[in-house]
DNA sequence: AGCACGCCGACT
DNA sequence: GTCGGCGTGCTC
């Protein structure tokens, strides 16, 4: 008997050995085994069991099987060789990727037990004075008497009684010991509040995904406000109801606790909130809990997909336009197009949820895959915002605001109201350059221009974390004039202080909110309604309500409209109309400005005139004219070495074996230069999936073979960006 | 990815 | 004459 076992080494294949009599009948799929792999011991996933008689006597045996049950059921190991093919990923890699860390290291995945101490009757009757020579056994039998259900050992240590005081209880037969598992807390009754009635828009999407019980995937849009969550909550009481469990994905920064405290405060059930700090131990208990189908809603970010849920139900993806869904490191996937596969798999609905849809899903929707449901009414009844374009060519800008915008700014400051400015770029200035001779700072490891943070008096390259000081006087001439050209947060967040002088600022980007907690504290200052103006960066955009701001302006509207990757233009729209839908929430009527030097942009002129639906239409002609994604298909190789001419030779090789495929040839990284290492891709495209799939089969080998000295580089299906 | 094997420089 | 540099190749 022979058993393929996938092993967590970056090779595209599992590896054949011997299986001895003695393990046969324990071992299935989706068990971890041990064996010997080169030199040394690895734990490996068994992926197939072939009952082959003959069988090379060469193979390895298998020396140990690790598990009693699957740690990946069949729907995980389908999953796994599905994104093995689809992303082209080592398959061994996939699935130890799949797993808690520690399962990975070879922990157990039997279920922790939890010891449980009872008294017995002789221990009800026993007195002080049987037990006169032993008064911490007699204090510890008090204890044990006020828990007559059972006493665990973490409340016997509130106690002050230790596990060797209860063994010893033991011992004289005044106490019984048992093992169980752990179990959660469940509360009576699945509602912890009164759930809101749903508008007729919202009934109406809510009604159209229950008609459906089996698979079918749900595009949810719905402007910002409509009460997208609203929607969500109901289907999850259903599927709580039926005694399942639901999955809700998040991109990373939604991921606050403020978002299970609304599941929360709705639901009376065992919950879990999947986020990038929990512990190796405490994700390994997430595991076991989901398992054993007793978590009931499971929250978190892309790699929650994973979770071995016991009884799936429902599958809710939030922000769906969202890249944080699309790993980037390692193995490469996008959790969005997963968790419609994995809702197949499982004959459950998924739903996908924006304001702002992704090209990609509007286009599966409109050809009829998925099921397009629309909120378009703000549950608020608030207007929607006022949105204005202004023309700023020619004008005299101060840290990148125009007179026009400064007026509107004094004029909503004056009515006690908020000001967002969004400026979608860290630090003070983009560069420092010499007046006299042209001469800039550069980064000595990135072919790019540091940033100058004046809060920390530093020159700051964003893409390798160099730093240095400022220059006082130009190296090259001598000269003292050196200018900071191009405007960034911080300075603008200077020029609105010194304009208003008695109001306060709030500057929300990563250098001034390093966490959480200052995040928080910064939020719940803008959310007592004080006049004032924010000022950020993207972090402005996701997810947060600001019920004060009237006028919200975008000082660089055009940053992202022109750009060398295709998909720019569609993350910047995303992004001004997200920005635009934090005015005006409440009563007042919200007023946004566009500062542009296009002003006849037909895409911004679309958004404005339309809306963003019918901007992202416009996108996907263009898209169509261009045979770009979503009407074509691309794999990336990208590739990363010692110089230029390591990685030019190393595409070309690449390029030459699948030149039907690869359009352009290799080409630069727009970086060429990041951290002292020179960056290159290749572009396969074609316009069949399953063609550009099966010319690529040979394609990691092909790489491996090329690859020499110093050589990195990896394969990134349907990329999200081509930088 | 690791790890071993293998062929050339600075040390006892 | 050895220790160790990392370049190349293999792992059932």
């Amino acid at each position: 008997m022979i058993a393929q076992i996938a092993l967590p080494v970056p090779l595209h294949q599992c590896f054949s050995y011997r299986l001895p009599q003695h393990m046969l009948e324990r071992v299935s799929l989706g068990l971890r085994v041990r064996v010997s792999f080169g030199s040394r011991m690895l734990i490996g996933v068994v992926t197939g069991i072939e009952t082959t008689e003959c069988g090379d006597a060469s193979l390895k045996l298998i020396e140990e099987v690790l598990d009693d049950r699957p740690v990946l059921a069949p729907a995980m190991l389908e999953l796994g060789h599905f994104i093995s093919h689809y992303y082209v990923q080592p398959i061994g890699e996939v699935f130890f990727h799949m797993l808690p860390a520690l399962l990975r290291q070879g922990q157990s995945s039997r279920l922790p037990t939890q010891s449980i101490w009872q008294p017995t009757a002789l221990g009800r009757l026993i007195s002080a004075d049987d037990l006169r020579r032993a008064p911490r056994q007699w204090r510890a039998l008090q204890v044990l008497l006020e828990f007559p259900s059972g006493l665990s050992r973490q409340v016997a240590q509130l106690h002050g009684i230790t596990t060797a005081d209860l063994d010893n209880l033991v011992r004289r037969e005044l106490a019984g010991r048992t093992e169980t598992h752990e179990s959660l807390p469940e509360g009576a009754s699945l509602l912890a509040e009164v759930p809101l009635t749903p508008s007729e828009e919202q009934a109406n999407a809510i009604a159209h995904i229950q008609a459906q019980p089996g698979f079918g995937c749900h595009l949810l849009e719905g402007i910002t406000g409509s009460g997208k969550t609203e929607v969500y909550l109901h289907l999850i009481a259903d599927v709580l109801n039926r005694g399942q469990q639901a999955l809700v994905l998040v991109p990373e920064i939604n991921l606050t606790p403020q978002t299970l405290q609304r599941f929360q405060q709705r639901f009376n059930v065992p919950m879990i909130s999947l986020h990038s700090e929990l512990g190796d131990k405490e994700r390994l208990r997430a595991w076991h809990h989901i398992r054993t189908g007793q978590l009931r809603l499971i929250v978190g970010t892309r790699s929650a997909l994973f979770s071995p849920m016991l009884n799936p139900g429902l599958i809710i993806l939030d922000e769906e336009h969202d890249s944080s869904f699309k790993q980037h490191e390692g193995v490469r996937y996008h959790a969005r197009d997963l968790a419609v596969y994995l809702a197949r798999r499982q004959g459950i609905p998924v739903i996908l949820g924006s304001a702002t849809p992704s090209l990609e899903t509007l286009n599966n929707a409109l050809q009829g895959r998925y099921n397009h449901l629309h909120l378009h009414r703000r549950s608020n009844r608030s207007t929607p915002p006022l949105t204005l374009i202004q023309d700023i060519r020619g004008q005299e800008l101060q840290a990148g605001l125009s007179a026009a915008s400064l007026g509107h700014i004094k004029e909503h400051l004056q009515r006690k109201q908020q000001v967002l400015v969004f400026l979608n770029r860290r630090g003070y200035a983009t560069s420092v350059l010499c007046h006299d001779c042209g001469w800039k700072v550069r980064c000595p490891h990135c072919s790019v221009y540091p940033t100058l943070h004046q809060n920390i008096g530093r020159m700051l390259c964003h893409h390798c974390g160099w730093s240095s000081y400022i220059p006082q006087s130009c190296p090259d001439c001598n000269g003292s004039r050196l200018i900071a050209s191009g405007t960034g947060t911080e300075r603008l967040e200077q020029f609105l202080q010194s304009m208003a002088t008695s109001l306060p600022i709030w500057r929300m980007d990563r250098d001034n909110i390093p966490n959480h907690r200052v995040l928080e504290h910064t939020l719940a200052e803008i959310h007592q309604n004080q006049p004032g103006i924010l000022v950020g960066t993207q972090m402005l955009v996701k997810g947060h309500h600001f019920h004060a701001v009237s006028l919200v302006v975008v000082v660089d509207t055009d940053a992202g409209l022109f750009s060398a990757d295709f998909r720019s233009p569609e993350r910047s729209l995303q992004r001004i109309h997200q920005v635009a839908g934090r005015s005006g929430r409440s009563n007042i009527r919200g007023e946004v400005i566009l500062q542009t030097h296009d002003p006849e942009h037909p895409l911004l002129q679309c958004l404005v005139q339309s809306g963003y639906p019918a901007v992202a239409k416009l996108m996907l002609q263009e898209r169509h004219q261009l045979n770009l994604p979503p009407y074509s298909y691309q794999v990336l190789v990208h590739c990363q070495g010692r110089s230029t001419e390591d990685v030019q030779k190393f595409l070309s090789e690449i390029h030459a074996c699948f030149a039907s495929i690869s359009p352009y040839g290799p080409v630069c990284a727009p970086i060429e230069k990041k951290a002292g290492l020179f960056r290159a891709h290749l572009l396969l495209q074609a316009s069949s999936r399953p063609m550009l799939h099966q010319k690529m089969a040979s394609l990691p080998n092909v790489c491996r073979d090329k690859a020499r000295h110093g050589i990195r580089w990896w394969i990134d299906v349907d990329p999200q960006d081509l930088l």
